[in-house]
DNA sequence: CTTGCAAACTTAAACGTTTAAGCATATTTT
DNA sequence: AAAATATGCTTAAACGTTTAAGTTTGCAAG
């Protein structure tokens, strides 16, 4: 199938090309098109059903209508469901999404952002993974047009979406204790990224202003690389023991599930024995013998402010950084009810 | 920042665009560049960190290395992780894919379908939605090339990657009844699509060649659209009575969750009361509190067949139609283990 | 000392658009 | 009636590449 230009246009309507672009981009007015022609033309154009050159349009504006989406995980439903809003949002404004995976991993994350780069998307919408502040740096350096989404860096003023991992983990630790639970623990990723610190401080805060002891202690880590065993050895350690916990507060929805997998396996007892309390959503916390108390991150939120604020970026370059928060929601289900 | 073109480098070096481009595309053997002017273009490539121009390359090339993905539905980790293996093997063949959930909808595949053309994707790897034959069948007339994964219509000779659905279903009945359930069940999606029907079909002859009664009365249909009360009615319909149903096969994987969190509610013990199948892989059959036995669909593989037929069709635009049925694993856990 | 040919480069057209500038012809204004 | 303006269209250049065809120079063969 040949496509058909709009010289095939102009050549069946005896006229020269600039006149059926003209009309074909509704500029009749501006280049005084006769009205019959214009609607011979874009009779012909549909006849011949026309379909623009993107490409050659992209060459010509200098701009892609692209945005390159770089998610941390996409199998992760949290980013998947970030990346269908942002999709979504982005068709909404007439453009088109290519996006790609860095599974947590910096080398990975600069090649898909070349890789994007050199496509010439107008922007990039990221979630920047561990290690990559030189990556960001850079891309502000070269005036690219780029928001955060999930995490961001204190040192680097750019634009990002996030919520207020410190109030939300505040919140839910003042919820446990408000629940009577004394022995409150808390599993994060090993990580030096923000998101996660601001998680774990919340929780410390937390505990230190309900005068709970032992919070430190009570805070494990599992590396992202070897997250099974990392947190079989925390909640061996966390659920031994004469003062053995009553709460467990995760940090992200893939500690969380992986958790409920061995507590699951131990046969502790929600909210019996032990209360729980996660981060994002899932399914697999619904169908939870004792459905999961989460933190709800407005999601269809995140994912149109960074369409809306990248956008508005790419038109307006010299436009001033956004750096928004959004409020999370406690939803409070079995999981962190009375004990027995 | 300005982008380096070929133009560029070209003055910089007191050359033409011409000869730093055989240099750059490394076409110097055919083009009879000088050795030295050769290493001399390239350094001042490096040093201007020249980055080549896609869009101007997939003008002049007629392809843009980029495929477009229809998906049925990004937000169920089934489609995900098939979008995620194919950005993968994409990326590994060089090419950028272009995704859009269509969300089960006719006219959004429709719309989805025209957008990716529009973006002159090279191919196109699509999720077919009930109702979309016409669409797959325009573009076959187009000669767009394009795989069907997942689903298939039996009248369109066109690619396509699935799995044996018959056989799957048939062996997961069959091992429901070795399992000595008696009143099987099958809920699945009210559709006209080809692989629903195998799956029906599948459960139907398992259960006449094993001589169980009432097949057809207890297979029983949900609506996408209004999942959730119809399967609400489904198990209501299928739990109760003398002659209550003990196993249910879920023909998907949102079905199977759906179904789930309503047994859930209505307390029925899994497997005691209550055998459990389902097709696909979710993190929520590991959590439930019997783990469910399911389906596993090969991902990867489906996922890497469907690009490498896709790039052999765009290669070669002869090439003749492939269908290629995967098998399935069937993954026995506790939820069909025996009754109590 | 032509001729032939290889080597090292340049020219120019093309891909499909967009758009400023140009050029007739017709109509209005002075 | 000449000048100004409006109308309807065309020309041509540009975006950044690729690549077939052409040009120039040097050098060996006849």
């Amino acid at each position: 199938m040949k496509k058909v230009s709009l010289k095939d246009i102009a050549t069946a309507a005896g006229v020269s090309t600039a006149l059926v672009s003209y009309v074909l981009t509704n500029k009749e007015k501006e280049a005084r098109i006769g009205e019959e022609m214009a609607k011979k033309i874009r009779e012909i154009a549909r006849q011949l059903n026309y379909q623009p050159n993107h490409i050659a349009r992209s060459l010509k504006s200098g701009r892609s209508f692209t945005i390159g989406l770089v998610m941390a995980d996409i199998s992760n439903a949290f980013f998947a469901n970030i990346a269908r809003t942002i999709e979504d949002e982005a068709k909404r404004n007439n453009y088109t999404v290519i996006f790609g995976s860095s599974d947590e991993n910096v080398d990975k994350s600069q090649d898909l952002i070349n890789v994007l780069l050199n496509r010439q998307v107008d922007g990039l919408i990221i979630t920047p993974t561990e290690g990559s502040e030189k990556q960001i740096a850079w891309l502000q350096e070269q005036h690219v047009p780029f928001v955060l989404i999930d995490r961001f860096f204190p040192g680097i003023n750019a634009n990002h979406i996030a919520v207020n991992n410190f109030e939300s983990a505040y919140q839910a630790v003042t919820h446990l204790v408000k629940a009577g639970r004394k022995r409150i623990g808390m599993i994060a990723y090993e990580t030096t990224l923000h998101h996660i610190a601001e998680r774990k401080r919340g929780y410390l805060e937390a505990m230190r202003d309900h005068r709970m002891p032992d919070a430190e202690k009570r805070l494990k880590t599992a590396r992202y690389s070897h997250l099974k065993t990392d947190i079989r050895t925390a909640i061996d350690q966390l659920c031994t023991g004469p003062d053995r916990a009553d709460a467990i507060f995760f940090a992200t929805n893939s500690l969380a599930i992986e958790g409920l997998k061995y507590i699951n396996e131990l046969r502790i007892r929600v909210p019996d024995i032990l209360a729980i309390i996660a981060f994002d959503e899932g399914e697999a916390f619904d169908l939870f013998y004792s459905p999961v108390t989460y933190i709800q991150q407005p999601i269809l939120q995140m994912g149109k402010e960074a369409v809306r604020v990248l956008l508005e970026q790419i038109k307006d370059q010299q436009k001033t950084v956004e750096n928004i928060f959004i409020d999370t929601t406690l939803v409070v289900r079995q999981s962190c009810g009375s004990k027995r």
